[in-house]
DNA sequence: AAATCTTTATAAAATCTTTATACATTCTAT
DNA sequence: ATAGAATGTATAAAGATTTTATAAAGATTT
């Protein structure tokens, strides 16, 4: 369920912190931590998290701010943990992308709930557990794709690429998103991975895969799956 | 924006149900009440509400039940609103499927930035900004342009020029503008990129390329979408 | 040792830029 | 008012550049 979920926890209190920790990853989550807001955002890029908490009262930039930036491109839940109660910073905070705002003092199970509240909100519409196109089936939770009913073996990386592309049917996924998600943060300019893996992937499922019907280049921009 | 989002309340006091009509019909939401489960189950089925704010002391049954069976069918946002504080419902709830959980007595602001949050959360990554011209379409988001519902294959460069033309339906853009926006800033005297571009665009989706409804010539100052 | 991922190399394809040419429109001098 | 010049436009096509597909070698992981 959520063994491969990491939170990344931007606070600098010490107690906070440990408590987060033990309740965290006692429900199996990962942790990790940043104490200020400029390794909370480079932290955020490098390891990618399921989700982040962000206490408002960081020592270097308001978490306010701080939140405007992380959403310019991470999509995933962004949970505001803080002191400050006013109904102007809950309002701001939700409206520039917060998914929940906890004022502390806080009870960690209600916490937990929400993390997982907010994690299954975001992935929930993405991941029908098997997603169907013509012969061709992913199963994604158990990691299994199927062509015309045969078992088609994937590698690991493979399997990413194809899901999310399939996941996101239709769209076009620039080469820097793909690589962000799947390689990591930094890895934004290797667009000849994508080149090497999408060639393997065409041949593994593609009926014909010099005239692919999947998996469609666009030239200078990205790929997408299907129509 | 919300001018189509209908949210259903269900709290059977009357003075919630007004402080929550003003506060939200005021917002640009329409509001739809009822006041028992049984009521609540036949109202979100027959009117489909954007979202629903949900009491869980009601007369007939326990709001956490209801919330269960709405959950078997209903995919909206469901936000629980009420007295009962303790961590336990909070846990269930949120466990159970609603998308948040707030505590009366409650702040009218703040029950508005979760509602839009949730909403947002609910449809974010489902509809996203498409132009409609008669047969044609433009997905900004997805990169994918279709006539007659077929996907029409756009270049880059293609791409750039129709979409910031479509975003500016009506409007006549200088050569200039277009190709400091699109080629960079020192390229505004190379109109003739813009003709060859052009002429490409119509090729590919005007009905007659030789007597363009879409892309119309203003001579001797740029070029303007549709009417 | 086997499988997988990364990196390199190269040919092919797609796209963009530039040139050439024909057509259309506006302006000007008679 | 009209011929002719000047300006603006559409389109095809050649040339240059960028992007892509693929195989295969090397590195790393399991």
């Amino acid at each position: 369920m959520n063994e491969n979920d990491t939170i990344l926890i931007i606070d600098d209190e010490i107690q906070i912190r440990r408590l987060l920790e033990i309740s965290l990853t006692s429900n199996g989550y990962k942790t990790i931590f940043a104490s200020d807001g400029k390794e909370g955002l480079t932290s955020a890029a490098t390891h990618n998290p399921s989700a982040i908490i962000l206490d408002l009262g960081l020592p270097d930039i308001d978490g306010l701010e701080l939140l405007v930036k992380l959403r310019e491109w991470f999509n995933k839940p962004i949970i505001v943990l803080t002191v400050r109660n006013s109904e102007d910073d809950i309002i701001y905070a939700l409206d520039k992308g917060a998914n929940d705002y906890l004022t502390k003092p806080f009870r960690s199970g209600e916490l937990l709930a929400r993390v997982r509240t907010a994690i299954r909100l975001n992935t929930e519409k993405i991941d029908s557990p098997i997603l169907e196109f013509g012969s061709l089936s992913i199963d994604l939770i158990n990691h299994v794709v199927r062509k015309n009913n045969e078992i088609v073996k994937l590698t690991a990386t493979e399997f990413s690429l194809l899901s999310l592309l399939a996941k996101n049917q239709g769209r076009v996924l620039t080469h820097q998103f793909l690589l962000r998600e799947i390689w990591g943060y930094s890895y934004y300019e290797q667009t000849q991975y994508l080149r090497v893996f999408i060639a393997q992937l065409r041949k593994k499922i593609e009926e014909n895969p010099s005239k692919p019907e999947l998996l469609i280049t666009e030239s200078g921009i990205g790929y997408r799956f299907g129509n």
